[in-house]
DNA sequence: CGCGAAGTTTGCGCCAGAGCAAAAAACCAC
DNA sequence: GTGGTTTTTTGCTCTGGCGCAAACTTCGCG
């Protein structure tokens, strides 16, 4: 049986929590603790918005513990997931770049402990702090570096490949090590890993039989272990068989 | 016949150059006098690369006139085009996003005329020019969005309607009126049209021919006009009969 | 412990659109 | 004009993976 996941516990509110974020990570303590000062803490269940596409950008915020997934829900009700984003990061910088509404959906993918400010603290940070403005830009960076890679995949590579990719790219940023592999440290299912790969949920289920057969990847409800992550390489490469 | 296309003439470097472009906009004549001076300009034929993806980031650019298509290129030598971008648009700005390479390839679309800078100029202009940096991450953040858009588009949307979709960018930010419609402002190929779309230059053909038998566009090689948008607009949202 | 809800697996038929091939048309340089 | 190259069109075949349906498994909860 899998072992009952805590709870997690609300932090106090203290300068170790930000001193390992990057944007923060320059600051003085007494510079953090006024920042802190100026911070509500939340707790989010799993599954919840912290903030929905097109609502009046208000706060940012950051992520102390858990997952955020950042999705589209089209006209016709499909959900695309964009990203996630790990703990320690940015996420509802819609105002950095000079957005007044949230340009997409954010989600909970865990239990989440979120810190968040008032938008327009956004500007006194950026003057005030310094290496704040260039150290959340390189995460803009990175995160327009993982959409084209996301825009380039979809449009090249077939599905197998595809979720291969996706599962490389979960378990790297989000991966901890477990007994017979690394395992993807939040609950996703086969819904959820279909929503990244644009295709559907069978498709995917297929997959991950297929693949559990030849020993890559072992997954439970909710959960799923790669735990032959060079295989994986191959897939997603293409240069291993089709897997049906 | 077509008209011919004249030559772009290498423009002389004063001030009206970049008065009309947003990051410069609210600065003073004598200032832009300065950026200009440390700027070089260049003229660029068609279909030739202002830079490449992976290459160290040592410039940044600003588009005065034409067209630049910024792609990439996959190990196995297929090319994705991830977006269009029209004159008076920053382009090369890696280094603001915190990269020392370059994360894309940009080829010119059509003639094109482009200033350039040594990327280390790039935080004295942060620094000495208001609103430039705010105005620039304007640009990213649209940018952010329409890739978001592309990638929804390709995760939920049948051919026919990314076809669509695209065309209608196309004509939103590239379109010149001409007698019978508007035109996409530069050459552009079935194939072009295919690696924006994520699919065939067979199948980008079909369509347009479909089309073209149903009055919503004319074309003829390398110039595609809308003749209806507002058909195309039906296409896109699903709302008319398949053209095939 | 038993029930219902949520998540997963699997089978089967079908079709949008890719892949291949070949011809036609448009354009260019000389 | 002529010849050669690039782009476009169109026909045909074949298949990856979607859509639908139904059974099965796991989990949470009273």
């Amino acid at each position: 049986m899998s072992a009952p996941i805590p709870r997690k516990t609300m932090p106090r509110l203290d300068e170790s929590l930000l001193t390992p974020m990057p944007p923060f990570s320059r600051l003085e303590k007494r510079q953090i603790r006024e920042i802190l000062d100026l911070a509500s803490v939340r707790r989010f269940d799993e599954g919840v918005a912290v903030f929905e596409e097109g609502a009046p950008a208000e706060r940012f915020y950051m992520l102390l513990d858990g997952y955020i997934r950042v999705m589209r829900i089209t006209p016709t009700g499909e959900q695309v997931i964009a990203l996630h984003i790990p703990s320690g990061q940015l996420f509802g910088i819609a105002q950095a770049l000079g957005r007044t509404t949230y340009p997409a959906t954010s989600v909970t993918a865990s239990e989440a402990i979120v810190l968040g400010w008032p938008m327009r603290l956004w500007d006194q940070f950026v003057a005030q702090y310094d290496g704040f403005a260039s150290e959340t830009y390189k995460t803009v960076g990175q995160r327009i570096g993982e959409m084209n890679t996301r825009i380039v995949e979809m449009a090249t590579q077939q599905v197998e490949q595809r979720v291969a990719n996706s599962l490389l790219r979960l378990i790297n940023q989000t991966g901890r090590k477990v007994e017979n592999g690394i395992e993807i440290d939040f609950p996703i299912t086969r819904q959820d890993l279909s929503e990244m790969t644009a295709t559907t949920l069978h498709t995917v289920s297929r997959l991950l039989s297929a693949w559990e057969k030849q020993g890559v990847v072992a997954s439970r409800r909710k959960r799923i272990t790669v735990t032959d992550p060079h295989r994986l390489v191959l897939i997603c490469r293409g240069e291993a068989p089709p897997s049906r």
